[in-house]
DNA sequence: TTGTAATAGTGTTCAAATGACACTAATATA
DNA sequence: TATATTAGTGTCATTTGAACACTATTACAA
């Protein structure tokens, strides 16, 4: 085995914090010198991986007590041309209107874009936002993960509507119903949801709130 | 954004070379200081992840032109008692007897191991080797990894008993051929296998033998 | 009060994929 | 020439997945 080299690159953490806003999924950007890019920095000596992710996005952007999954890790040598980094990709799953605001008022060290149409981002962190949106559609198919985009209490409708989203596509309605709650993994909680539309919705909720279990 | 800190975890790659030797899962294992581990070390200052890999793995080993697939991040803390290490853990698949020897005579600084009855390894390694494993055995299901630890020309049956020696099950041949030769990607050579066996069975070989597909 | 607009909710039918299952073929060796 | 061993093949039943249209409940407007 080698000794270790002198000099060593610095590794950091970048986090793709998603979120459903609006019609869109959107990722939430934190200013940098050089432009937008994803919040993220320095691992500390002594500090875990995902406690550098998590203390990062929570000092970034004010976000806390949400869904982290590792990525993957980033090393090209050339992807900052400055200095040598190495960035363990994380991705963060932010329930619609969470908690009080949902996006934390950060002023403007902070904002949202929708990922379909993304502005310019520093370093290669456009390709790791890429990378972790296919991961998310992929994890749909095979796992209760959307329920982490969701409020503690949602309707089938609602949720049908944000796979749809990060999907792309239309999904049948009783091809969906019939498969989520075939999962079981949500239940009725006899409540109605009664916002300005018509026909009031059944309100359901996780069985498993924290967990992500993949299906079948 | 934070400022790097001055001091810095080692950043260093871990391998998990898989090999079917015998009827069995094997890893490649490196004698190290203070027992068997996984080939790796240390990551340049200006290298590539996936090349320092490469690197490792054939300096201490021998090994090169194999499948490699960056697995995991590995950064707890307390992982090394000695010193702050977060590996980039690879896993690299070899194919059965490949080439002139299969295994390099690397003298006793390297050995094959069951993956099923793993001796004790240094650090973390052995969950590292579990986490590759369980990756392993999810992509043979939607995949053509498999064929990564063929030799060039293999059987059917061979094929077969890669897919259960993983799995850890019996599979039905029929049901076993059906599928495989349904993926399309692999042909016939027109040539037959006779080895000691009776019946001689025809040889096979991949169609796009560098690549990972990923089917249906 | 009645009508209308909007979303919620519900089953069946067909096609495709999957999984179970047993015998014949070709060779080496005794 | 008989026997042992592995290679090779097809069908049927079940399960799964995809397509598809109407009724129910409410808010609001006429």
């Amino acid at each position: 085995m080698n000794s270790p080299t002198a000099s060593l690159p610095t590794l950091t953490t970048d986090i793709v914090p998603f979120a459903i806003r609006g019609e869109r999924l959107e990722v939430l950007l934190a200013r940098q010198t050089t432009g937008w890019g994803l919040p993220g920095g320095p691992v500390g000596v002594d500090e875990d991986l995902d406690a550098a992710a998590r203390r990062q996005l929570a000092e970034q952007t004010g976000l806390s007590d949400v869904y982290l999954e590792q990525l993957y890790t980033f090393g090209r040598p050339d992807r900052n041309p400055a200095r040598r980094m190495v960035a363990v990709a994380y991705f963060a799953l932010i329930p619609i209107a969470s908690g009080s605001a949902g996006v934390p008022a950060a002023g403007d060290a902070v904002r949202w874009a929708a990922v379909n149409e993304p502005p310019p981002l520093v370093l290669d962190h456009g390709e790791i936002v890429a990378v972790a949106r296919r991961r998310l559609a992929a994890k749909l198919l095979y796992s209760t993960i959307a329920l982490q985009l969701m409020p503690e209490r949602f309707t089938l409708s609602e949720l049908q509507a944000v796979h749809e989203i990060i999907l792309g596509e239309p999904l049948d309605k009783r091809n969906f119903r019939k498969r989520v709650l075939a999962m079981d993994r949500i239940e009725a909680t006899g409540e109605l949801a009664r916002h300005g539309g018509r026909r009031p919705a059944r309100l359901y909720r996780a069985l498993h709130p924290g967990q992500v279990e993949l299906i079948k």
